[in-house]
RNA sequence: GGGUGCGUAGCUCAGUUGGUUAGAGCGCACGGUUCACAUCCGUGAGGUCACAGGUUCGAGUCCUGUCGCGCCCA
């Protein structure tokens, strides 16, 4: 399970989360695989702090005033205060972890492995120190890492001013959004090919204001279309010009303190805020006539993920993880198939990223967190980086050594969670069994933070990929596809949706809602109709129990095939191969075409029509009927609650609480339903399809002529060749459209059509008349069988032209040609018997 | 700029490797107090599958392009 942070509140994110972990582990537990589901959450380093120090701030004081101990005291009885709310939440989805097994990031043994993996990174050089441009946020006052700087479009303008030429009166024209970082500019770039400019590379021009002299470089990066084309480079606050700063050997000045004010550096301006400066220092180049004009303009702006802020480059000394080697073991466990990503387009997305990696910053000024195990000597320039703590310095003994007071990433811990879990780096019998995992399944929102860096961490560290299966899901978006935010107030809330829907039916719209990966527009009106699924559930449950009689089991046991009626015989026909569509779907991780195809099944086959069906038997007297259709009741509602109950574990575990069973104790460590392997009943399917056409057509014509429901009316119906199988039926037929039992007339063809009938053709050519006398109408009548045969014609048209294509002919399957062959002597058998209606019909 | 997903009924979404008349829920219309269920039952209306080409005997499904919306990366 993704560990989530340890203060949060359960959203819908994590309702998804558990539904779609909870649906998998249930049902491979189901499937008699050993299941492991392990819990926990992670110390969240910046949310969590940044909440304690909410909560200092309230109380009138500060971290730095009550000291990194108390603080840290403090924050650990905030976790154990607050820490425990989440899991409780997680409960109450039902989400059957192993719950003894619970971690969480900071734990002593989690913690050991953060140690152990950030000491063998050391030791074979893969994490370094050093001083580069990292994104800073000046409001948390610390580093974050790439993936932690979101960029929106917001509009600015592009200042364009005059760079001059050091003894000149030329001047080669700049254009910047930041006019601020003027002030730790180092170069002024012109594109090497760029004419306008040639003969001023390698001269020099003069700082505004600060009057410091740079030089031109050429530098193939500038592009000549955009604004006045030609750059200044800012090394020490800008990523793309640090990196043409290396290039030229550039000096990098930083023209900023911690706090994004202006620090010595920037003159004049030293002590006014970044935006402060920005207005100054242009009003001040105006003044000087250095000013060209301002433009509008839309541009990207880094702001923390956290916080909001503006984030700024700035040059700092930071931890990094040497990342491309990883990255390169990575991508090859995907690329040679160790791990499968599904949905498999998220791969290349994965490899885009991976590719283009950048190094790792993994130290946080913070303080809540795993402590960075590096110490500095003051009697010596060397650090020590043990696994335990030391009392003085390795490489002089020195006995004045100092930690780092940086923390780790959190990621950092997270990312070992596969195996730190499970007792990594000790070689526990947990480890042995289970690692490596079998599925990480999360929201595709975190595929770099967390997934890519499990993947390398795992590979790192234990040789091995951490999971063979990655699964993807999307994320949860309002009603119109709008993402989810406190301050839109569109958040749907998981809890408040448990209480006034059930459990069951939020996870059953959360699982069968979307298709893998995508994301999903989650409504009320759809959780209310799947909470209607539960109450269906329980009610069909209900008829089946009161009228299961007490003389028999359940079981595997074989039918006996000779006492099983047509529906019989199609309802298990029908289970069958949902069972074997559903159990496919799972394994393919279709889980929500699983659950859609359990729903429907449920409630338009079993529901509808086959309890409709069993209750004719049922309320007669024939005892053995009545024990076989009870049997089959059963049985049916018995696996169909097995195969619901990874989708929604809390109504079929109550209700398969009631029915008749042997030895297992509890639903979710039932059986899952098996295949049988006999073949398909196309007997009873085509018998029971004509059955429900039949019904069916009864019951529009009942319907379009009002007929009361409580009306029992007389039919004639000329069945041909389906004569006998239907007359079989003939009980349920009277009860399921309401005949009059003793005016039924059931023939191959009827020699005496009655005139004043409403009537129908449906397929095979089966009749039906129903003599409403005085109610109709013949010209209405008239009408209805027009519109029949005109619809029935035209499809006669379609499948004649295809018919008399000799490319389909020739190239089709023949099964497909034969079937449209099939399809077409049908229709027109049916036009046949429409036409001789209308004739009788005086049209 | 690169990548990726989506565009199907009024709304929210399915549609597995191309093959009956493209489905569901909600909504809508009409009718229902049958002893599981009004959180229900029955019947019905409603779609040029964004657009334009192409491949194919056959395209909602595959390919190319266009338009619109979203996301990721730079």
């Amino acid at each position: 399970m993704p560990p989530p942070n340890v203060t949060g509140a359960l959203h819908i994110g994590h309702a998804m989360t558990a539904s779609v972990e909870d649906l998998m582990i249930r049902y491979h537990r189901m499937r008699g695989r050993a299941s492991l589901w392990i819990p926990g959450s992670d110390h969240a380093g910046i949310a969590t702090q940044l909440q304690v120090e909410r909560a200092l701030r309230a109380e009138g004081t500060s971290r730095e005033e009550i000291g990194r101990e108390k603080f840290l005291e403090r924050t650990w009885s905030w976790k154990e205060q607050y820490g425990g709310i989440i899991t409780q939440q997680h409960r109450r989805l039902g989400a059957s972890c192993d719950w003894e097994r619970e971690r969480f990031t900071m734990d002593e043994g989690l913690s050991r492995a953060v140690r152990e993996a950030f000491v063998r990174l050391y030791e074979q050089e893969l994490i370094y120190r050093g001083e580069y441009l990292i994104n800073w946020s000046p409001g948390l006052q610390t580093a974050v890492s790439d993936l932690e700087v979101e960029y929106f479009e917001e509009d600015g303008y592009l200042y364009y001013f005059k760079y001059m030429v050091t003894d000149s009166e030329e001047y080669i024209p700049v254009a910047t959004t930041r006019p601020e970082t003027i002030l730790g500019d180092t170069a002024v770039a012109v594109h090497p090919d760029d004419e306008r400019y040639q003969h001023l590379v390698g001269k020099n021009c003069v700082v505004p204001i600060l009057g410091r002299a740079i030089p031109v470089i050429a530098d193939s990066y500038v592009d000549m279309e955009f604004g006045a084309g030609a750059l200044k480079v800012t090394p020490g606050h800008d990523p793309n010009d640090f990196e043409i700063g290396k290039r030229h050997n550039l000096a990098i000045i930083n023209v900023m303190n911690k706090d994004a004010t202006m620090n010595k550096n920037a003159g004049p301006y030293a002590g006014l805020n970044r935006f402060d400066c920005r207005k100054k220092l242009w009003a001040d180049m105006e003044a000087e006539d250095l000013t060209i004009k301002t433009d509008a303009h839309r541009m990207q702006v880094p702001r923390s993920q956290r916080g909001g802020e503006v984030v700024e480059p700035m040059v700092s000394t930071q931890w990094f993880v040497k990342i491309k080697p990883m990255a390169q073991k990575g991508l090859e466990a995907v690329a040679n198939g160790d791990i499968k990503i599904v949905p498999e387009r998220f791969t290349k997305i994965y490899n885009n990223w991976l590719e283009n990696i950048r190094d790792w910053c993994i130290s946080r000024q913070l303080w809540w967190g795993h402590r960075i195990p590096v110490w500095y000597c003051d009697d010596c320039p060397e650090m020590t980086v043990a696994r335990q703590d030391p009392t003085e310095c390795a490489h002089c003994g020195g006995k004045n050594i100092k930690q780092d007071p940086d923390v780790l990433d959190t990621w950092f811990s997270s990312g070992l969670w596969p195996f730190s879990t499970l007792g990594w780096p000790d070689d526990t019998p947990d480890l042995r069994r289970y690692y490596p995992n079998t599925v990480m399944e999360t929201g595709y929102d975190i595929l770099f933070f967390w997934v890519a860096r499990m993947i390398m961490n795992g590979l790192e560290y234990t040789g091995q990929a951490p999971f063979q299966v990655v699964y993807l899901h999307g994320l949860i978006r309002d009603e119109h596809g709008a993402k989810m935010s406190k301050s839109s107030g569109n958040v749907i809330d998981p809890l408040v949706v448990m209480d006034k829907y059930g459990t069951d039916a939020m996870r059953f719209t959360l699982l069968t809602g979307s298709t893998p990966g995508n994301d999903m527009n989650l409504s009320l009106e759809r959780i209310a109709a799947n909470r209607n699924f539960c109450n269906k559930i329980w009610n069909a449950t209900r008829f089946v129990v009161s009228n299961r009689g007490t003389a028999f089991e359940t079981g595997s046991a074989t039918w006996n095939l000779a006492r099983l009626t047509i529906p019989d015989r199609w309802i298990l026909d029908r289970l069958n191969q949902v069972t074997v569509e559903v159990t496919r779907l799972l394994d393919n991780y279709n889980f929500g075409e699983a659950g859609r195809q359990l729903y429907d099944f449920f409630w338009s086959e079993f529901a509808d029509w086959y309890i409709e069906i069993a209750k004719v038997r049922l309320y007669r007297t024939d005892d053995r009927a009545q024990a076989t259709v009870r049997r089959i009741l059963v049985h049916v509602l018995d696996r169909s609650l097995r195969m619901l109950h990874p989708f929604m574990p809390f109504v079929t575990e109550a209700t398969w609480q009631h029915l008749p069973k042997k030895d297992e104790e509890s639903l979710m460590i039932a059986e899952w339903p098996r295949e049988s392997h006999t073949a398909q009943d196309v007997e009873a399917e085509t018998q029971m399809s004509v059955l429900i056409e039949v019904i069916r057509a009864i019951r529009n014509i009942r319907s379009e002529y009002n007929v009361e429901w409580g009306k029992r009316i007389t039919a004639h119906i000329a069945a041909g060749s389906y004569e006998s199988s239907l007359a079989k039926q003939a009980e349920i037929l009277i009860a399921l459209a309401q005949l009059d039992k003793d005016a039924l007339l059931l023939t191959d063809t009827l020699l005496v059509k009655p005139k004043q009938a409403a009537s129908q053709v449906i397929s095979s050519g089966i009749e039906i008349y129903l003599p409403l006398a005085g109610m109709i109408d013949l010209e209405a009548e008239r009408e209805r069988t027009r519109k029949d045969l005109a619809q029935l014609e035209k499809r006669i048209a379609a499948s004649q032209g295809k018919l008399a294509n000799a490319g389909f002919i020739e190239k089709a399957p023949p099964a497909v040609v034969q079937k449209e062959r099939d399809k077409l002597a049908d229709l027109e058998l049916q036009a046949t018997k429409i036409q001789e209606r209308l004739k009788e019909l005086g049209a």
